[in-house]
DNA sequence: GTGGTTGTCCGCCAGGAGCGGAACCACGGT
DNA sequence: ACCGTGGTTCCGCTCCTGGCGGACAACCAC
């Protein structure tokens, strides 16, 4: 077969990123659009700073119910945060690793 | 202050689905999709078929590069996977438990 | 009954999730 | 130098679950 790869779309060929390094990204990045320090929402989320520390670093698997206490503290949806991650890893794949970084976040639910 | 919703944008309130859930599912609509048994995806992605078929049903919380393998053995990039299960989850949210499903499947990355 | 296919149940254990205490780092201020 | 703040890392710990293999279940055809 022939391989034909269209080099004009793909520059560097990113390998594909790990899902908890994505998702530790994201909420980092959340957070810091919030102005919220980790403490809080370590808090808010019931669960310890240095752990969350962790996760946002990607060192971390954590459960379901630790992804939904996180994004409850952070007043985000799941679905929007998924999405927010989703256009993360297509632009990376896109283009390769960010120089400047795209203010990035979630869209807030109003209350 | 004033707590206004639009209850013409929200009919039933569904509470936020876990991510082992959605991401099972999306797996195996996908699988399905493709028409591929579970014991190939299973060998293809180098895990036991009874493994998958838990991951499916959302009983267990596959590690990042257990997703990595699954997705790679269904040809699946984690981006479009994300957003797929994000679209499911917003869509969800905004109708209720889907009646009928909605054949849903990231885009496949031509090879 | 036989056989085949596909997927799920069950028990197991190695190792990781998640924790708390303490130390460390970086930065800013006095 | 000191202090404070915010975050990170290290460490040891307990508990529980990730991922597995053997067995089972459901379905179909002959």
């Amino acid at each position: 077969m022939a391989d034909i790869l269209p080099f004009h779309q793909e520059r560097t060929r990113e390998p594909e990123p790990l899902w908890r390094v994505v998702l530790g990204r994201n909420l980092r990045a959340t957070r810091e659009e919030q102005g919220s320090r980790l403490v809080d929402i370590a808090e808010r989320a019931g669960i310890s700073p240095q752990y969350l520390s962790e996760i946002e670093r990607g060192r971390k698997e954590p459960s379901s119910e630790m992804i939904a206490a996180v994004t409850g503290a952070l007043g985000v949806e799941l679905g929007d945060l998924l999405a927010d991650i989703a256009g993360e890893v297509r632009r990376r794949r896109a283009t390769g690793p960010a120089v400047g970084r795209r203010p990035a976040g979630p869209v807030l639910m109003a209350a």
